[in-house]
DNA sequence: TTGATATCATTTGCATACGAATGAATTTGA
DNA sequence: TCAAATTCATTCGTATGCAAATGATATCAA
């Protein structure tokens, strides 16, 4: 059935068709129930409880930080990598980290195109302080879910992305 | 154990701290395995997929689109609550959708504060054209995914949104 | 009725997020 | 070797996304 010409004026054909796909139920889209439309909302919800507990500080930023924690100084470039940023995005968090004297960059030694980026004492005293919100915001946001529901939906979650 | 005053030149004892926790696992934070993390990483993908599909339209100009469509005319505010936008967002989706002809905008006749939106002939055309367009790229999405594995998904998903 | 509240929309400022273009530096391959 | 391809970082433009402040309008309540 084409409707690439429909005009304006055919609301009476498509409440029709509308009475015939409930029927049937074929042609009901229910942007509700579409796991992109969830899945941002979903994550709406963590970035919320994040910034309810974590009032300076946002999950890029955070993540910046705990990576940069784990495995101590890496270049601008690879770090962005580990934590899923393109290049433009990373510098950007980079940038307001560095003006606030979380984290300090330098030029690598050998390939000079390279940009080094290191925790501070202070970011270092300041990821090994919110680590524990962090680990009570993942209970949080797991919260609507039992304890194997929670390791179900981790491991398929974990395969999508 | 306190942290709060640790400075940085504690490499040493935190060396010595990593040691311990590897051994009871009760304190490495693993970025890539927080909920967050991930739903970003899987956002991110779909966000992707879509715009691999759908490259004139963003998914929050097609949830404007699609929920147009299934409702009618609304105001931008009770449209901005049924796709999980707040107002200032909404505004710039549907100015957007707006100087591209896909919607049009009125005021309401009694309540002189809102503002109705409603599909343009050109708008119902182009969401009627990429609604199986959208399904495929829920498919797609949810691909790494078995047929029961996506229902469970779906269903844990809806819970934490 | 009217003053206090609440709602709707807008604006501003800040922070991701990504495509595309650019330039510098490095690596590859013929 | 050296030209081509690749990598790293930066910049620009566009599009969410949200907090906070503002103005206009509507509703509530004393």
């Amino acid at each position: 059935m084409g409707r690439l010409a429909m005009s304006g004026e055919d609301n009476l054909l498509r409440l029709i068709e509308a009475d015939e796909n409930d029927e049937n139920g074929e042609n009901n889209y229910h942007l509700q129930d579409q796991v992109g439309f969830i899945l941002r909302k979903a994550h709406q919800r963590h970035v919320a409880l994040f910034a309810s507990h974590i009032g300076d500080l946002t999950p890029p930023q955070f993540a910046a930080l705990a990576k940069l924690h784990d495995i101590g100084e890496t270049s601008q470039n690879q770090l962005g990598t580990l934590i899923a940023m393109d290049a433009a995005t990373v510098k950007g968090v980079i940038d307001r980290l560095k003006a606030r004297g979380l984290v300090e960059v330098s030029k690598h030694e050998v390939d000079k195109r390279r940009l080094l980026v290191n925790l501070t004492p202070e970011g270092r005293e300041a990821i090994e302080r919110l680590i524990p919100l962090a680990r009570a915001i993942t209970e949080e946001t797991l919260a609507p879910l039992t304890a194997k529901e929670a390791a179900t939906f981790l491991r398929l979650l974990a395969k999508l992305a």
